[in-house]
RNA sequence: GCAGGUGUGGCGGAACGGUAGACGCGCCGGUCUUAGGAACCGGUAUCUUCGAUGUGCAGGUUCAAGUCCUGUCACCUGCACCA
């Protein structure tokens, strides 16, 4: 018989179709699990076989816990907002709806036809009124709880489109589309205080399985940092704030440094003599990002002294120069720094370019050569009061000494920064709020949501840098919820993020009128038991998502802290050259064309057994086949069942992969449960024979990986129910292991011989008998005996001189 | 620059500190065939056989190191308006 997976896959997919298979089911006294996977962004290029990997690793998981008797939810959808699909519209004058429902229908029929066990009754789209009526409804909730903001932000601003640019879009400083030149310019964004959650972002990592470097990686992103805050006087009778990290080396401030957009900046402007230099300065320093100006301050540090006004140091009096440096972030800190050449690398740098002085004050280097930056092993010098201290003794005496003065403190800093909301673009959901001049910014009456996104004839950007939104007088222009009078709509739209940061939640109750999701599904649900996503989301949608998911936590929308109990990561499927698969290097895969030549059951397999799941993998055409022959192989395998007269070889085997498969999936170590359910292949072949219910336990196994397939054989063995929800096999621990294992024999800890003995073997009995080998008789002969070394199981190793 | 990660045969990759290379691909030989780009069987780390050498490189810890420690090199990913 052939295997026909073509018309063996088609007719699984309509029977999953037609009986609903894989729905969740509402009943919330059954044992619950939620699996969930990104959803993608349904781009013009149709699924990428990046896409799968991901889907058909939790698919294996949710078929697994459907097997062991749980409520499974496994949901998909589409997180349709974004740059692309709107740069497509433009450029081909159809709108992006009408793009978006396109792209929709065809990432959906790939899916389809890859046989995922998604509940496509609960399929969610961010673009759909119905759904965005509740991002925007959880975006009112944070402006009435002043976790919105208006604050000024700069912005890239292409000079010949005029028109906002994502960073995306700015490439080498230039614009992507027509390379002018782009600026920064400064705009008036809503912006959203993650900031105000940094600390829980941290400390609620502890009680949740995310894979260790997806914990580190958001850490470090948070970037805590302990330090102190510490008033600079000037002559010019203003203060300068600073933060440092090491309030221990302030006796060591040779200069200071502030951001080129520092206010004081400004508010010295009579005062300073060189003024023009420095806006010169600042004006180039806008062209960089913050990303390009500390990797070129690394090459080639720049900066202008302030002429006419002086920092005083507070701590000896002494008068120090100020500069203005694009190495300091207006973004980060207080925007301005105490540098302390001694003890800081960058600090050390700037200092030898302009010939500033260097004061150890920590001993220990030669700060001649280079910045010392130890802080474990020195002890100040050069310091007054503090000389003779540790570095962290000296850490607390000083903001002692500076909290008794009042001009300084302890301060916890971190690299986080509030997340900038708003986007001057048409695809995103309206932001509801309405500037009114009597009451200001004022929400949308809940019953008045969703805000629709008005369906206009241009939603190009418009050439003054405003949202689309912008030249729609007619929504534009209303009333204000308070008072009635004339008020104007906000014209900025919401950001990609904004949706995806709490679909998960939609997923429990995708239908539900009046919430964004009803208080007992959420309870039920919630929280994801499992999310597998990209490492390239772990410091932004990640923790945007989780910051949403307190929020609601605080206002009892949310009965948990944290959204996902456990979180895990796959690598990227690279083209055949071990290059990152595009359109331009020419290697792209397409699915559609691997289900068509080879089928969905190979496509699943293969993506399971490229390797290591967390790792990135090179695709091959060659490799896919050996799984398409492992399935033909398993096919094959049905004229092999006996239905007596068949002996027991198979059973240590068959408990032993029971084990392992089981187990391997828990891991998703998948490449090494396809490896052992391809051993037992081998060895079944090897016996020439095997029981039905053998065959019946090997297609369990199997099933999750490729479905189709074992439904069919399920069938042929004269199955009537769906194999995908019958029970997932148990086995005999006591069964799992051979009575006799072959171990090496070491000499020194060389391999010189192995040796058969017993499971249960003793100490004294294996070493008589690895004496008794002759290699190993050659290797003893003539030596002491030293140390011998049993481990059962594993090893012998005799140390002999 | 900052942060995270990776390095093992010809290739993808396996290896609780315990026989390095499971499983698959490829390749070589064979069987069957008019034919094979099908299927099946056997072989396949390197070196000149005995034996020795092998997990990016250099050290260290240990009876024993791909695995632990120190240093070093190379490559990959992310960096806040891409998703």
């Amino acid at each position: 018989m052939k295997y026909d997976f073509k018309n063996i896959e088609k007719k699984w997919q309509d029977r999953w179709d037609k009986e609903n298979a894989f729905a969740a089911s509402d009943d919330y006294s059954k044992k619950k699990y939620f699996a969930l996977v990104e959803f993608p962004y349904p781009s013009g290029q149709g699924l990428h076989v990046g896409h799968p990997r991901s889907y058909t690793a939790l698919d294996i998981i949710a078929r697994k816990r459907r097997m062991e008797g749980y409520n499974v939810l496994y949901p998909m959808g589409w997180d349709a907002f974004g740059l692309p699909t709107e740069n497509f519209a433009i450029k081909n004058h159809i709108h992006p709806s009408v793009v978006t429902e396109k792209n929709v229908a065809r990432f959906k029929s790939q899916l389809k036809s890859l046989g995922l066990s998604f509940d496509w009754s609960r399929e969610i789209n961010t673009t759909d009124p119905d759904y965005y009526k509740w991002t925007q409804w959880i975006f009112i909730q944070l402006f009435k709880k002043g976790l919105a903001y208006k604050k000024e932000m700069s912005v890239n601003f292409c000079t010949s489109c005029k028109c906002v640019l994502a960073n995306e879009e700015v490439v080498n400083g230039v614009c992507e589309r027509c390379g002018s030149e782009v600026v920064h310019k400064v705009k008036s964004q809503w912006m959203l205080k993650i900031t105000e959650y940094a600390q829980r972002l941290i400390d609620d990592l502890a009680d949740v399985d995310f894979i260790e470097r997806v914990k580190t990686q958001q850490i470090n992103w948070i970037g805590r940092s302990v330090g102190a805050e510490v008033d600079f006087g000037t002559t010019a009778g203003d203060k300068i704030t600073i933060f440092t990290t090491r309030p221990d080396t302030l006796f060591g401030a040779t200069y200071m440094v502030i951001a080129p957009e520092h206010a004081l900046i400004e508010q010295w402007k009579d005062k300073l003599t060189n003024y023009d230099d420095i806006i010169a300065y600042r004006e180039e320093a806008a062209k960089k990002s913050d990303f390009e100006r500390t990797e070129l301050v690394q090459k080639d540090k720049t900066g202008v002294r302030l002429e006419g006004v002086r920092a005083v140091n507070p701590v000896n009096g002494k008068e120090i120069p100020i500069f203005v440096s694009d190495y300091v972030l207006a973004t980060y800190g207080t925007g301005a720094i105490m540098a302390v050449p001694a003890h800081d690398t960058r600090d050390w740098d700037f200092a030898k370019r302009f010939d500033l002085p260097i004061i150890e004050v920590v001993a220990g280097g030669d700060v001649n050569k280079e910045a010392f930056t130890d802080t474990e092993t020195g002890k100040m010098v050069n310091s007054d009061f503090l000389n003779g201290l540790e570095v962290s003794e000296a850490k607390t005496a000083v903001i002692k000494w500076l909290s008794d003065k009042g001009i300084g403190k302890q301060k916890v800093n971190f690299k986080l920064r509030d997340w900038v909301f708003s986007r001057q673009r048409y695809w995103g959901e309206p932001i509801p709020l309405v500037y009114c001049e009597k009451h200001g910014w004022v929400p949308v009456p809940e019953s008045e949501l969703p805000l629709r996104l008005p369906n206009v004839e241009s939603y190009e950007p418009t050439d003054n840098g405003e949202s689309p939104l912008s030249s729609v007088a007619d929504w534009v222009n209303t009333t204000c919820p308070i008072c009635g009078a004339p008020a104007k709509r906000e014209t900025d739209t919401m950001p990609q993020w904004a949706g995806s940061s709490w679909y998960f939640l939609r997923y429990c109750d995708p239908h539900n009128k009046t919430a964004l999701a009803s208080k007992e599904a959420l309870k039920y649900w919630m929280p994801v038991d499992w999310y597998n996503g990209g490492m390239e989301h772990t410091t932004l949608h990640l923790l945007y998502s989780r910051f949403w998911a307190k929020f609601l936590y605080d206002i009892d929308i949310l009965d948990t802290k944290e959204p996902y109990a456990k979180r895990t990561s796959h690598g990227m499927i690279l083209g055949s050259n071990g290059e990152k698969m595009s359109k331009s290097r020419g290697n792209v895969v397409n699915p559609d064309d691997i289900v068509n030549e080879l089928g969905a059951d190979t496509m699943r397999l293969y993506e399971m057994f490229i390797g290591d799941f967390e790792k990135s993998a090179p695709w091959s055409e060659t490799s896919i086949k050996g799984c398409k022959r492992f399935l033909e192989r398993v096919f094959g395998m049905t004229e092999l069942v006996k239905d007596e007269g068949v002996s027991e070889k198979l059973d240590i085997p068959f408990n032993k992969t029971i084990k392992k498969v089981s187990a391997d999936i828990e891991d998703m170590k998948f490449n090494t449960a396809i490896a052992a359910l391809m051993a037992l292949t081998n060895d079944i072949y090897d016996n020439g024979s095997l029981t039905k219910d053998e065959m019946q336990t090997f297609i369990t196994l199997l099933c999750p990986f490729a479905p189709h397939l074992c439904e069919e054989i399920n069938e042929l063995l004269g199955g009537k129910d769906l194999l995908s929800l019958s029970k997932w096999p148990e086995f005999d621990e006591s069964k799992t292991k051979d009575n006799e294992v072959e171990i090496g024999v070491q000499i020194n800890g060389k391999l010189r011989s192995t040796v058969k003995i017993a499971v249960d073997c003793d100490k004294d009995t294996a070493l008589k008998l690895a004496k008794g080998d002759e290699k190993i008789k050659a290797f003893i002969d003539g030596h002491d005996i030293i140390k011998e070394i049993f481990v059962p199981g594993r090893i012998i190793n005799i140390v002999v001189k």
